[in-house]
DNA sequence: ACAATAATGATAATGATTATCATTATTAAA
DNA sequence: TTTAATAATGATAATCATTATCATTATTGT
């Protein structure tokens, strides 16, 4: 298997995703990183969000569209703008009930999508 | 404004989708419908499925990878095995809060992410 | 310094989805 | 029931996001 190393592309990629709270795409950050390392490749971002990711230091969200992501472990909810296609932090007691989501806030709440991740029974039978 | 003309298949995608209880790409409901309509393409199973999301009687999940569909609005949360790649649907409690959310049942859960849809509060003043 | 190999930049390839366009099917009205 | 208008289709090209390839460069432990 094989051993990191360490690159300053990455140190960059990891830096300015930690010192953002939007949820850029990998578009989005090569531009910003573009700024510090002139020569970055659109290719090296994509490699070390997925590095990244993998490595648990950021996270993936999905959207349907161009894939956002997130240098924030802790705040794991977001709202995904239907008008202006941002996506923002949404702030949840996690003692809130799930017939009791967020309907209003400073903005407004017309749905929301609930994606568990694990094994599925079948494949936990078949081992 | 165009008016919605019917046409045998998109009577097909649509009852397709409402018969089965996995969580089909449009490429599965292709070669599933292909059966009864030889003559169709994939591009109109896509054109379809499209048109029945922004008419409210499917449901897209956007999943990283290609995009599932779902034809049963009621359930709404979904397991994605990180084995398989199946989805399934999950049966929750509406009363159980965010912190009790599942972590076991037949299978495993290891995490989830909640995603709310709606108008950010940027968008909602600038009208 | 050196050898081993991970990371890079450039770019080609892939895969999913959408657009185009000539043809066909559906609809409402004459 | 023809007809005119136009929505839907099938075939395929185009697009867009992401991944793979590959020769070169940078990092690491010895």
């Amino acid at each position: 298997m094989s051993t990191l190393k360490s690159s300053k592309q990455r140190d960059a990629v990891l830096a300015n995703l930690q010192s953002r709270y939007d949820h850029p795409t990998a578009e989005d950050i090569f531009l910003a990183v573009r700024e510090v390392i002139p020569s970055i490749s659109l290719a090296t971002v994509y490699r070390n969000l997925k590095l990244l990711e993998s490595e648990g230091l950021i996270l993936k969200i999905p959207t349907g569209d161009s894939d956002r992501f997130d240098g924030h472990l802790q705040s794991h909810y977001h709202l995904t703008c239907l008008n202006c296609r941002s996506v923002i932090d949404l702030e949840i007691d996690p003692g809130v009930t799930l017939n009791s989501l967020p309907r209003d806030f400073e903005g407004t709440v017309t749905s929301h999508s609930l994606m568990f991740y694990g094994i599925c029974p079948d494949c936990k039978n078949s081992n």
